[in-house]
RNA sequence: GGAGAGGUGGCUGAGUGGUUGAAAGCGGCUCCCUGCUAAGGAGUUACAGGAGGUAACUUUUGUCGAGGGUUCGAAUCCCUCCCUCUCCGCCA
């Protein structure tokens, strides 16, 4: 959420910064309406002040007098009861603002930093660095054939549970995706992090608070008895576990590693990625999430995005990054840096890693702040995969598929999965 | 899911309509005494938002789980919701 004071009073600096996205965002509307609410509330505070000075009279002169209902007491309720009125209509009014204003804040997405590379779309984004050595031979098999060959995973049974998107891990696939996960975990507790294992389900203010709401509802599966949803990624109860909270200054960073199932409708996707791991309704996803000083949110976001890369780094697999441009960063963020990992069957990169510096831009929708010379101020948040595991899987997959048609797993995995190769069983 | 109890400041815990943002205690902070430690004495101490000032600060509003309502006035009365605890049921 942008700060409601700058759109009130720089309207055109707020206009100009959103239009870096490549579109056109106009807040005219939105500026009146701060500016009327600020009114509003100028004047029921006004009003306040006089009828509860009132109040406090008519009290002093029943303890004085110990008459209830002397004609000099009568008038003084009358002109009270006045004020309660005209009190309570103008809160009514400023309740239907908030809720317009606070409606078409929450609907406009972050300002992107002046150091992301303008642009207008994914076409624009820039590649800062590679690393590792692509296999680019001509015969190499796709995950999903690999996956089949080695009987991994199994997609035709999986929409008999439940629908196309799914998939069910099988024998040593399901062993891979569990040896992952808790590699990744290791690593990143070893470096830091605090692991968390967060709820699934998450509420309706903790996707608003992470920005997936309320404009993207369409991309997460909601609960139709409760206001609950999918969560979509552990981002949305990582935010959420620390909303409203005022952080001692002492304890930040604050550094949470989670392991969440993530669910995403993938509406609009129709066609995109049918085959394989690489777009589920339901993957699995180990995330890193930050709560930082607002000063220091530029070097951590180069700390998170590295301590991602030391997952790809270990497990070998080639990858580059990329660094998003303003045109095509997601709503909540103002500068991220993709990690994409080189997939030799289709040869090209493909992102599994998503690292992105929100600024105060969802600790101001969650209200997580933290004191910084005795003034409250809102914390800086950074979320990134670190890393999504169905796609880690199709990178070790079509990485290190040999000759025979076993798949050679990283070294550094081997103590966790139990083998050096993956074969036929 | 059923029945009951409860949610007050950093903590414990009073407070059932009136100058109560809230007694008391603990804790915190400042000073004094003693000074090896322990103890003792005096004072002070909630939080959040807005407006004004470069600032120390001033001013104003709100806050007793949340949101509504009654009233001139609500921690206190009424309604709705959330959460916690106990018992029963169900259950991994």
């Amino acid at each position: 959420m942008l700060d409601q004071k700058l759109i009130r009073e720089n309207p055109t600096s707020v206009e100009k910064n959103l239009s870096l996205r490549g579109k056109v965002y106009r807040i005219s509307e939105i500026h009146e309406l701060t500016i009327k609410k600020k009114n509003i509330d100028i004047e029921i505070a006004s009003l306040q002040s006089k009828s509860k000075r009132l109040s406090k009279l008519i009290g002093q002169e029943i303890s004085k007098s110990k008459n209830y209902d002397s004609q000099e007491l009568i008038s003084l309720k009358k002109k009270g009861n006045e004020f309660r009125i005209k009190i309570s209509e103008l809160e009514e009014k400023k309740r239907i603002l908030d809720k317009e204003v606070d409606d078409e804040i929450c609907k406009l997405p972050n300002f992107p930093s002046n150091d992301a590379p303008i642009g207008k779309d994914e076409n624009d984004n820039v590649q800062v660095k590679t690393w590792g050595d692509p296999l680019t031979e001509d015969d190499l098999k796709s995950h999903w054939q690999i996956g089949e060959n080695l009987n991994l995973f199994d997609s035709i049974n999986s929409t008999k549970i439940s629908k196309s998107r799914f998939i069910t891990l099988i024998g040593n696939g399901a062993r891979l995706e569990r040896a992952l996960i808790n590699f990744m975990l290791d690593m990143h507790s070893k470096n830091g992090y605090l692991e968390l294992m967060p709820p699934a389900l998450v509420n309706s203010e903790s996707l608003k608070g992470s920005g997936q709401l309320p404009k993207f509802s369409n991309e997460s599966f909601k609960c139709s008895n409760d206001d609950l949803w999918l969560s979509p990624t552990a981002e949305v109860p990582l935010t959420a576990f620390h909303k409203n909270e005022i952080i001692d200054s002492k304890q930040l960073p604050l550094k949470y590693v989670a392991y969440s199932p993530c669910f995403r409708r993938e509406a609009g996707s129709y066609g995109r990625d049918t085959k394989g791991l690489i777009r589920l309704h339901q993957f699995n996803k180990v995330e890193l999430y930050w709560f930082c000083d607002p000063s220091k949110s530029t070097e951590a976001h180069e700390k998170i995005t590295s301590d991602a890369e030391s997952i790809l780094k270990k497990l070998n697999l080639p990858y580059r990054l990329v660094d998003i441009c303003t045109g095509d960063l997601g709503f909540s963020s103002s500068r991220t840096f993709d990690l994409e990992v080189w997939l030799p069957s289709s040869k090209c990169y493909r992102e599994i890693s998503s690292c992105s510096n929100c600024l105060d831009f969802q600790a101001r929708r969650s209200s997580i702040r933290t004191k910084i010379d005795k003034k409250n101020t809102y914390l800086h948040t950074l979320n990134g995969s670190g890393l999504a595991i169905g796609r880690t899987m199709a990178a070790i997959l079509e990485n290190g598929q040999l000759k025979d048609g076993s798949v050679r797993i990283p070294d550094a995995l081997v103590p966790y999965f139990g083998s050096n190769l993956l074969k036929t069983a």
